[in-house]
DNA sequence: GCATGATCATGC
DNA sequence: GCATGATCATGC
């Protein structure tokens, strides 16, 4: 069968899926997906390669265009309260073969032939609407720029080395910068084999941080979502240095400096007063301007926490989450929970400490939390869930006084569950009434991470 | 002095 | 109007 484009020639297979743009796949193949077993209802991925590039989904370990070395990926885009547009999920790409990867150079890996080059097919994602009717907003060609390349190229041997270790099974996104290792597979279960370990491994695939997705879909739409500022300002310098290694030499010359001399020193006047107080500060210390992003956070999904120490050292308060929805936990599994996306990403944690009124910085990590403190944080999520769907939240202790079933910080070292709300009357609807209370509603609460969890497992370990 | 529940302040 | 990070109040 001849094809409307040619498969050995690069321009022409982007010029005929430019001709996506602003389309449904509805407007450009209908008639045969309708006409098909799809009958409309299939996976947008799938119906593109298939009713309108003409060839079979495969799992081929070439790319889809072999012949020009481009691979073919198509990737929702959600619209904010805002009306911007930002990824809905991370890009995942092929799947890591654990045997493979340890005998594999970063040049010769899967990734590079597969994913390299990235022909993007990106459309609107719109709750209800099959992907036959979804709009086709961006197509065009992705290749990595080469300081972002020499990034890719650090999180690849973080992955690889983990599988030299024997350790695939204690893989976790937050490992990693812009490439990350999320699982993937019809059964989020499903086991592999590792080269150096006996112990089975979660399938999983290269993947693109959604920061760093969106940061593709700015590059391409060439409308600047903000103004960023780089802390990595050549591959040169990319390749000689971590990410991490820039950061902690920024910071480590303020060790042991309280706030106003770090200030001072900085020479520059920051509100002490205002909410983003801690954030410009970092800012500042990173050489980054402070109406400017950190580009390469951005493109991490880094969570910044700035902890202040008691002269203890016990944190000053426990670190907090965003709200859960009563309703939402009860539908959720844990592995595609909202918690733990958030245990998922890589941190940045900045600890200041009180010496009497003055703050002194002591250091900066990065961290990722450990598998075995996920599987805690589990516990926890799980006892919430349960609470929830048995309409058990509030009991009464010592006959009286009201109390919740929620995890406290003694049913778990790691992490608690606690209100987090304008004031009690600040609710969210139940899907079961409280048993207790009869209520439809309860005060909205979020997770927490404890306070001497974090000294223990992140300020004091080294 | 800490755990738990409650609330505040800011900025988008 | 609400999310988020920060802080307060009380009782053990």
């Amino acid at each position: 069968m001849s094809l409307p484009y040619n498969r050995n020639d690069k321009k022409s297979i982007i010029d005929y899926s430019k001709k996506l743009e602003g389309k449904t796949l509805r407007q450009v193949c209908g008639n045969e997906i309708l006409a098909s077993s799809f009958s409309g209802k299939g996976n947008f991925g799938q119906m593109l390669e298939k009713f309108y590039f003409h060839y079979e989904p495969n799992s081929k370990s070439e790319a889809d265009f072999s012949e020009v070395g481009m691979e073919l990926k198509s990737t929702p885009l959600k619209q904010l309260k805002n009306k911007n547009y930002r990824s809905k999920e991370r890009l995942v790409l092929s799947i890591i073969d654990y045997l493979k990867i340890v005998q594999q150079s970063f040049e010769e890996s899967d990734f590079m032939r597969k994913s390299s080059s990235i022909l993007l097919v990106i459309y609107e994602h719109e709750k209800g609407l099959n992907a036959i009717d979804t709009k086709i907003k961006i197509v065009d060609e992705w290749n990595f720029p080469a300081t972002d390349l020499e990034i890719i190229k650090k999180d690849f041997e973080t992955i690889k080395q983990k599988v030299l270790d024997g350790k695939a099974h204690e893989i976790s996104e937050g490992d990693t910068f812009y490439l990350g290792a999320c699982t993937k597979g019809v059964n989020k279960d499903s086991l592999r084999d590792q080269p150096f370990s006996k112990t089975k491994a979660k399938q999983r695939a290269y993947s693109l941080k959604q920061g760093y997705v969106n940061h593709i879909i700015a590059s391409l739409s060439r409308e600047p979502v903000g103004n960023y500022g780089k802390l990595i300002q050549s591959p040169e310098i990319a390749k000689k240095y971590t990410i991490e290694d820039i950061v902690l030499d920024k910071f480590k010359k303020y060790y042991g400096m309280s706030i106003p001399d770090i200030l001072s020193s900085l020479k520059i006047d920051i509100n002490e007063k205002a909410k983003g107080f801690f954030a410009s500060l970092t800012k500042a210390i990173l050489g980054i301007e402070l109406n400017n992003e950190i580009d390469e956070f951005e493109k991490s999904d880094i969570i910044i926490k700035t902890v202040r120490l008691k002269e203890n050292s016990l944190p000053k308060e426990d670190i907090s989450f965003p709200t859960f929805k009563f309703e939402d936990i009860v539908k959720e599994d844990w592995e595609e929970s909202d918690f733990k996306s958030f245990l998922d990403k890589k941190f940045l944690f900045v600890f200041y400490q009180f010496e009497n009124d003055l703050l002194v910085l002591r250091n900066v990590k990065f961290w990722n939390m450990p598998s075995t403190d996920k599987n805690e944080a589990k516990r926890v999520w799980i006892r919430t869930k349960e609470i929830v769907e048995n309409g058990s939240i509030v009991k009464l202790m010592k006959g009286t006084i009201r109390v919740t079933n929620f995890p406290s910080k003694k049913f778990s070292k790691v992490s608690h569950v606690r209100p987090h709300a304008l004031n009690a009357n600040d609710c969210f609807p139940l899907p079961i009434a409280d048993e207790l209370t009869k209520s439809k509603e309860y005060t909205k609460h979020s997770f927490w991470l404890n306070n001497s969890y974090v000294r223990d497992e992140i300020y004091l370990k080294s």
